[in-house]
DNA sequence: ATTCTGACA
DNA sequence: TGTCAGTA
């Protein structure tokens, strides 16, 4: 059975459909990360095109380059078992979450101490001034006076 | 009016 | 990627 649909896209259309620029579409083209056809010299989009760009989308998203998707599309094309093709993402994937969990590690000690200088700015701020913004003069002035 | 390619930001 | 130019 021919279980391909045969709607094509321009550019344009397909752009809105993924809700990105026509300009998007052909850099990733330019980045041999799709290849539509043509009619004449315009280009012309397929479903097949079409689920190309959400993944290529959806691993922008995970924070992927376009190059490392690239590596992980073409091994559609060769191994139909796709079994490359998962052991790749399977590596990227925890490559990816290893890097992520680090940044993190460093948000965290970054976060601490910041929070622990904003605490020490705040008990300096109560010890000097008990009572806050009220006489905005120098209090340590009747200790000087003698 | 719309698309395409190449150049520059 | 955005944008502009010069085409087809």
């Amino acid at each position: 059975m021919d279980g391909s649909m045969t709607q094509l896209f321009t550019v344009t259309e397909l752009a809105g459909l993924l809700d990105i620029t026509p300009r998007a579409i052909r850099f990733y083209e330019q980045k041999g990360l799709i290849n539509p056809r043509r009619a004449g010299k315009t280009r012309v989009y397929t479903h097949r095109d079409k689920a190309r760009l959400q993944l290529i989308l959806r691993g922008k998203r995970l924070g992927f380059s376009l190059t490392e998707i690239g590596e992980y599309l073409d091994l559609y094309e060769v191994d139909r078992t796709q079994t490359s093709q998962l052991q790749l993402l399977q590596e990227k994937v925890t490559e990816r979450i290893e890097l992520l969990e680090a940044q993190q590690r460093d948000l965290q000690q970054t976060l601490s101490e910041l929070h622990d200088v904003r605490d020490q700015v705040e008990r300096a701020m109560a010890e000097r001034t008990p009572v806050a913004g009220k006489q905005s003069g120098d209090g340590k002035a009747d200790s000087d006076a003698a």
